[in-house]
DNA sequence: AATGAATATTAATTCAAC
DNA sequence: GTTGAATTAATATTCATT
């Protein structure tokens, strides 16, 4: 396996499993039958310029460069400006209501930003779950895509 | 010293100097009489979700979270919605004209965001003077900028 | 140039003290 | 609850090999 394929793996891995250790992406690879060291998986960190964020609560994980979230929050607002139709806050949810085909782009992207606050998301046709970690947290994400809507 | 005072001093130093280790910390405080180890200092970076990032060329920073870098682009764009008047790349310069009383502003709000095409910002009353790190870097500055202004 | 093994360095945690 | 000293754990780098 080429280095450039592996490091796309690893960017698939840092938003499909919260990635605590640089051992973990060793582990991971393996049960892929991809073979590497904790070395290797360091330069292309420092390579693809991950970073490891404090969690709100207790650990770390590894992220998305700071400069990429950047870039991805700028794709949500457009994608909000064209397709944005409703939002509603409940409890520890929040429903986005986006025109017909949106619902799955909002959530991954949701998803790639990699909320503090959001627990996760589910992305239909035209809605979008967002599951928040408290009400708190969810007035809060309310109030960000209002952000974005300004 | 309060741990509240020693962590609104981390995040100033952050701004102001280079930090690639946590003894850099440690160093920083001590030339302000505060003693604290790099323990305290880890326990710091955690609760304040301070994040070691690494340099597009060489070494590693520490940086402020993701999320309030978020943040920073939002009232950037914002400012510049209000006092954008023109902008002018030349060699790894560009230079943002704005309404008087505004250059200073945007000028910080760019150091905030530690963008890494960017060597440093001299902001006057309605001008900033952004240093690139290259004409390519000065590029991608300007395409930045456009983009905040759609 | 890319990598692993070993190592050096850096960072996080434990445990005791306050 | 906060911290430092000591320790453990995690990460970066060096040095050799391919």
């Amino acid at each position: 396996m080429r280095k450039v394929d592996r490091q796309r793996l690893l960017k698939n891995l840092i938003q499909t499993h919260e990635i605590e250790r640089q051992e973990d992406f060793v582990k991971l690879l393996q049960k892929e039958d991809i073979d590497v060291t904790q070395a290797t998986i360091s330069r292309d960190i420092k390579e693809m310029q991950l970073i490891k964020v404090p969690n709100a609560d207790d650990g770390y994980h590894y992220s998305l460069p700071p400069e990429k979230k950047l870039d991805v929050k700028e794709k949500l607002r457009r994608i909000l400006r064209d397709a944005y139709i409703t939002h509603n806050q409940q409890d520890y949810f929040v429903v986005v209501k986006a025109s017909p085909g949106n619902g799955t782009a909002i959530a991954n992207l949701l998803d790639q930003m990699q909320l503090s606050m959001v627990f996760g998301t589910i992305g239909g046709d035209d809605t979008v779950l967002v599951i928040c970690k408290s009400e708190e947290n969810a007035k809060q994400f309310t109030k960000l895509i209002e952000d974005l809507l300004k």
